[in-house]
This record gives structure tokens, sequence and C-alpha cells, in this order.
DNA sequence: CACCAGGAATGTA
DNA sequence: TACATTCATGGT
């Protein structure tokens, strides 16, 4: 029995799981291209757009902001919403390109990189600070509509407001960046796996917690 | 056939 | 502030 509920479930989840290794060896424009596409879609869909781009070349910032939009929407079609993903992909890679992609932008504090990032439309905050964490390597804990429902339903916070959600994990765990970015895959595993239309909870590692 | 996935913008009250 | 609607493909 842990004091700090946020380390217990953490680590029932690891035990079960163990590494989940989210975007591991790509490039960081692919992570943000991939932020992008994955809104509201099965992350399946999203590696066939992501193959597409790849296919044709233009699976980088400065590509896409080079590449008329017909074709990003033709490449990008199997991760729906094309219509409005294209145009979000137009505005976050014109984002890139015009601050000195990575490398500039890399010198902004966390807070500063996060409101610019939320003043393009097409970002919100989970694809904002997914960004942060698994491109810029910034301690920012992830929330998704899958942390919301673990939150409320082992009734650890009343709120379900992004940034109160946020806080609390941010408050209660050590701020690093291999820790936020684990966690947040391990709940997305574990929702996937018990936590469907019906909540079947026999057999969940964080039954009882 | 229905449901929804690693959301965000927009509109309404 | 708190919901409701729209966007679109592909898997179960």
């Amino acid at each position: 029995m842990q004091k700090n509920k946020l380390l217990e479930i953490y680590d029932k989840l690891f035990e079960r799981y163990s590494y989940q290794h989210w975007w591991p060896a790509v490039t960081k424009d692919e992570i943000v291209i991939g932020a992008i596409l994955t809104q509201n879609t099965a992350w399946s869909n999203v590696e066939k757009a992501v193959e597409n781009l790849k296919n044709s070349g233009i699976c980088s910032l400065e590509a896409v902001f080079y590449t008329d939009i017909d074709s990003i929407k033709e490449n990008i079609k199997p991760a729906g919403f094309f219509n409005q993903k294209s145009v979000y992909l137009k505005n976050i890679s014109e984002f890139f390109v015009k601050n000195g992609s990575f490398n500039k932008l890399s010198r902004l504090d966390t807070n500063r990189l996060r409101s610019e990032l939320l003043k393009i439309k097409g970002i919100g905050k989970e694809t904002a600070d997914s960004i942060l964490l698994y491109a810029f390597g910034r301690a920012v804990f992830v929330v998704d509509a899958y942390t919301k429902r673990l939150i409320l339903r082992h009734n650890l916070l009343k709120s379900n407001d992004y940034d109160t959600i946020q806080d609390f994990f941010e408050d209660n765990l050590p701020k690093d960046v291999e820790l936020f970015n684990e966690y947040h895959a391990l709940i997305v595993k574990n929702a996937k796996e018990f936590c469907r239309t019906k909540p079947k909870c026999s057999g969940c590692p964080l039954e009882g917690v």
C-alpha cells in the first residue's frame, strides 16, 4: 500500500504491461504529424496515413509546408477528417518553418512553447502536450479521455477539467519525461483492454485500487 | 448494422 | 462554464 495513488496505479500498470515505447526511433517531425493525425482516430489508421506520406516523400514538416494541400489530403485520407487535418498540418508546418523548427523552438521554455502551440488552429491541449512530451521531451503530462475516465472512476478528483487533472498528475509525480511518457501510454493500453463500451473490470490490474 | 478510435472548433444557453 | 454538433476512415 502506497500513500501516493498515482504511483501505485503506475506501478500496477507497468507491472502488467511493461514498456509501451510510444514513438520510438522516429523523427520529431513524424511525431508532430502523427499527433495531429491521431486526433479522435484509431492509431492503425494513422499508420497508414504516415506510410503514405513517407512513400510520397513528404513526411516532414518542411515538405508538408511546400506541398499542395490536395496532395496532403490524398495521402492522409485513411486517418479520417482529412479536410480539416490537412489544414491543421499546414498550420503547424508553417509554424515550424517560420520559427526555425526544433532548433530554435527548443530554446523556448515549456510554458511559452505550449502557449504558442495552442495559438495554432487545430492544436488543442492534448495535441499540444503530446508534442511537448513526445517530440520536445518536456515533462508535460498528457490528459486524454481515458485519463479523465480513470481519474473519475477511481474518485481521485471531482472535476474532469483538463488543467485540473493535469496539475494533479504533475503535482503528485516526479517531473520525469520518461515516466510521463510511459504513464500516458500505459493508461491507453489498459483502457483499450478493459474499458471499452462495457467496462469489464475482472482481471484489470487496477481492480481494487 | 451500430459503434468508436491516442480531439478540436464552433455554436448554443 | 457546460454541453451539443460536425468532421471521415476503417476495424470490430
